[in-house]
DNA sequence: AAAACGGGGGC
DNA sequence: GCCCCAGTTTT
């Protein structure tokens, strides 16, 4: 059985619109900047997106430029920030990447793959989210959700999300790319989850090759 | 009490 | 590839 991913996707939309995917939801056009973006989905890296809604709130109201947040001490970001997993290391890639953005790029975020990588606490998922969400270039952004939906529903077959975002590069039409993550995010937390799946109450069930 | 949750980086 | 990094939520 192969899924016809623009189905699928199309039973999703309707049934998910009027969802919020806290995190994956932030865009320029919704009132935050480049920069807010980044630095949402850095914290937002291995912590539920609810949590980081609450850090980036206290976090935002204090400082929302990198020249704002090098002016708070490590400690006092810390303290900001907490508690999204590894608050500590996070706090230091923050100042580290305001540092980099201020002397480096102009004040701007950067919009490439490479210089995006460059920054600490910074990889595929977070620099994609950003060139989507932030830039509105055409970058699929693979997190855990969308890693483990495209190979639960057989649409690839992958070991690591690298290989994941390859194969949606190759395969997936052009015009799912910067939704299928706030998408899957939404599904993945509510309906398609890691262990135990609510196939009952699933839209999509009957063309699922994993439907239990 | 224990396991599940969600990325990045260093080796 | 393997293992480490911290905290909350679910079982």
């Amino acid at each position: 059985m192969v899924v016809n991913i623009d189905l699928f996707i199309d039973i999703l939309e309707k049934n998910f619109k009027s969802w919020k995917a806290p995190v994956a939801d932030f865009a320029p056009d919704r009132g935050r900047t480049v920069f807010e973006i980044l630095v949402s989905t850095v914290l937002s890296s291995r912590t539920k997106d609810e949590v980081t809604i609450k850090a980036v709130s206290r976090l935002f109201a204090v400082a929302r430029t990198p020249l704002e947040i090098l002016e708070l001490g490590e400690d006092e970001l810390a303290g900001l920030i907490y508690p999204v997993g590894f608050y500590r290391i996070k706090a230091g890639n923050l100042r580290k990447i305001s540092r980099i953005i201020v002397r480096e790029h102009g004040g701007r975020v950067p919009d490439t793959m490479d210089e995006l990588l460059r920054l600490p606490g910074v990889g595929r998922k977070t620099a994609n989210l950003v060139l989507a969400q932030g830039f509105g270039k055409n970058a699929i952004c693979v997190d855990t959700h969308v890693h483990r939906i495209s190979n639960r529903i057989g649409y690839v077959s992958t070991k690591t999300p690298e290989q994941t975002e390859r194969a949606l590069i190759k395969k997936l039409p052009i015009k799912h790319w910067a939704g299928i993550n706030k998408l899957f995010v939404g599904f993945g937390q509510t309906i398609c989850r890691p262990i135990s799946p609510r196939c009952g109450s699933c839209p999509v069930s009957s063309m699922c090759p994993a439907f239990i």
